[in-house]
RNA sequence: GGUUCCGUAGCAAAGUGGCUAUGCAGAGGUCUGCAAAACCUUUUACAGCGGUUCGAAUCCGCUCGGAACCUCCA
């Protein structure tokens, strides 16, 4: 099926013809590791994963997906410089190598970043690559020479400055995102003046080196600047060495559409010579309770600490796959749990079609074309999710015969390698609980009692089992207990 | 101040000119001694005010409310 996605450069959906025949090219913006991620950062990797998902299952590409790592910033550098309340003691021992104490402090938030993506349903295996920044020092100083080969970058107090006036006589700055200079805030452009470059807009390529910081040699224009690379090239670098330029798509949150985004195309085109991403693709950003999250709100939260609360990080995927990347996501509570009984509504149909033996056919076909028709047009979960819910309400999925059954649970399987929050298989048997002694005697009393009609010690006895922490149902001839 | 986007039932979330979205919750029912579970049926919408149109949640204008970006926040 062919795959069309919303294109932040055109402002219009288009169709996906990749650069090369029959391979999807994905670059992702990952994360910067100082910390663990929020649930706002994973609605953002898990939309590259749905997408990178739908580019194999609905597209049938081979897809070569990269998620960078960003581990030296302003942030992690100055957590893991001071050796204070940041530093974690799974990070080892602080030393007096600040190289060493930023690759200790990312490490350890990388690992925890590459835990909290499992957790959600993303795999690693999906990506040929998940690259440090600082394992590309010499791409990027490359990237930054051929830039200032070409007269669009200079050197100025000991940093690089991309040079935006002589690029906008080259080529358009502002594909993503219409940049109005006269406008910009003020506020913004007095702190911008503290930066030694020719132009408030010039943004750095290669910060120059402070004392005390990590720097690395950096030999250009005949003279040597150590320092560290600027957060635009990381991906440019990164984006060429890993899938070559032009790739087919880059993704990212909105709020990267501007600089960062924008300044990679131009840093890219100026240096490589070509734009490197077919289609730039942006995830909005979601709030909590109808509010943005933030810590003064007491409205913060990691994905760890939901699963620490209890919440299956299933039903946070699925909840989230509810929306459409594109509309701002309101994370609730409520909206967590009524995604847990709506997926298990599809659960037990998956169970039930696992173990059916009956007569009935369906048109296995049509789902599979409305449901993949709704993803292969811009990723769009919540309509595809509606066709399935349509589909369940109508059908009984314990009656199909044995064609119906395979064709049924294929399109399953390969709704599930999109999705990823189901179990496509039997039913589990019932977890043998070990129900106490006591609390089998009064149910057993229970039973008799209700056999002779003695309603009222019947109730009196399950409202004893009940008060035990169990729950007594009644079947047919019987009962089942559990616990809770 | 500039540039964008959004406002849909109790909650969440699709729909962008006529046709039941969907999920959770609620209500009624089947089953049951009663519950629970399951299943069936079903109520409640388009922020407000104007305009265009035979017809507007959908297009246009204004008002109100919310969000993002405007130099390193997904």
């Amino acid at each position: 099926m062919r795959l069309s996605f919303y294109n932040t450069l055109s402002k219009s959906i288009q169709e996906l013809n990749p650069v090369k025949d029959g391979t999807v090219s994905i670059y992702s913006c990952g994360p910067t590791v100082y910390d663990r991620a929020h649930i706002g950062n994973m609605r953002a990797f898990l939309f590259a994963d749905v997408l990178q998902r739908t580019a194999r299952v609905i597209g049938g590409y081979d897809v070569r997906w990269v998620m960078n790592i960003t581990d030296i910033d302003d942030k992690t550098i100055r957590n893991s410089t001071d050796g204070g309340e940041r530093w974690h003691s799974g990070m080892g021992k602080h030393t007096s190598d600040p190289k060493h104490n930023l690759a200790a402090y990312t490490q350890y938030y990388e690992a925890r970043f590459i835990e909290d993506i499992a957790t959600i349903g993303i795999l690693r295996s999906h990506m040929i690559a998940m690259p440090r920044a600082t394992d590309y020092i010499p791409a990027m100083q490359d990237l930054i020479r051929l830039i200032h080969q070409r007269g669009f970058a200079y050197v100025a107090d000991g940093s690089v400055y991309f040079n935006l006036t002589a690029w906008q006589r080259a080529d358009t700055y502002g594909k993503l995102f219409k940049v109005d200079a006269e406008n910009f805030r003020e506020g913004v452009r007095i702190d911008a003046d503290e930066y030694e470059r020719d132009s408030v807009s010039d943004f750095v390529l290669w910060k120059g080196a402070k004392d005390g910081e990590p720097s690395w040699d950096f030999e250009i224009d005949g003279v040597n600047v150590p320092g560290r690379p600027g957060w635009h090239i990381e991906c440019s670098a990164m984006s060429k060495v890993l899938l070559d330029v032009p790739f087919d798509i880059h993704t990212g949150g909105v709020d990267l559409r501007f600089p960062h985004h924008e300044d990679e195309i131009a840093q890219s085109k100026a240096g490589y010579g070509v734009e490197p991403a077919q289609f730039w693709c942006h995830n909005e950003f979601l709030e909590v309770e109808g509010k943005k999250m933030s810590k003064s709100l007491g409205n913060f939260f990691t994905l760890h600490d939901l699963t620490s609360q209890g919440l299956d990080a299933l039903d946070i995927r699925f909840a989230m796959l509810s929306a459409h990347y594109a509309s701002v996501y309101n994370f609730t509570f409520d909206g967590i749990a009524a995604a847990r009984k709506a997926r298990m509504r599809v659960q037990e149909f998956i169970y039930d079609v696992w173990s059916a033996a009956g007569t009935q056919s369906a048109d296995v076909a049509a789902l599979r074309d409305a449901v993949f028709g709704e993803l292969a047009t811009d990723i769009h979960t919540p309509k595809a999710l509606a066709q399935i819910f349509s589909f369940i309400n109508k059908a009984d999925g314990a009656s199909y015969n044995a064609e119906t059954r395979l064709a049924m649970l294929a399109f399953l399987e390969e709704l599930n390698g999109i999705f990823a929050v189901w179990h496509i298989g039997e039913r589990p048997a019932e977890e043998a609980e070990v129900i106490p002694e006591f609390i089998l005697a009064l149910a057993e009393r229970r039973l008799n009692a209700k056999k002779q009609r003695d309603f009222a010690a019947a109730d009196a006895l399950r409202a004893e089992i009940t008060a035990a922490g169990y729950t007594l149902k009644d079947t047919k001839d019987g009962y089942t207990i559990e616990r809770g």
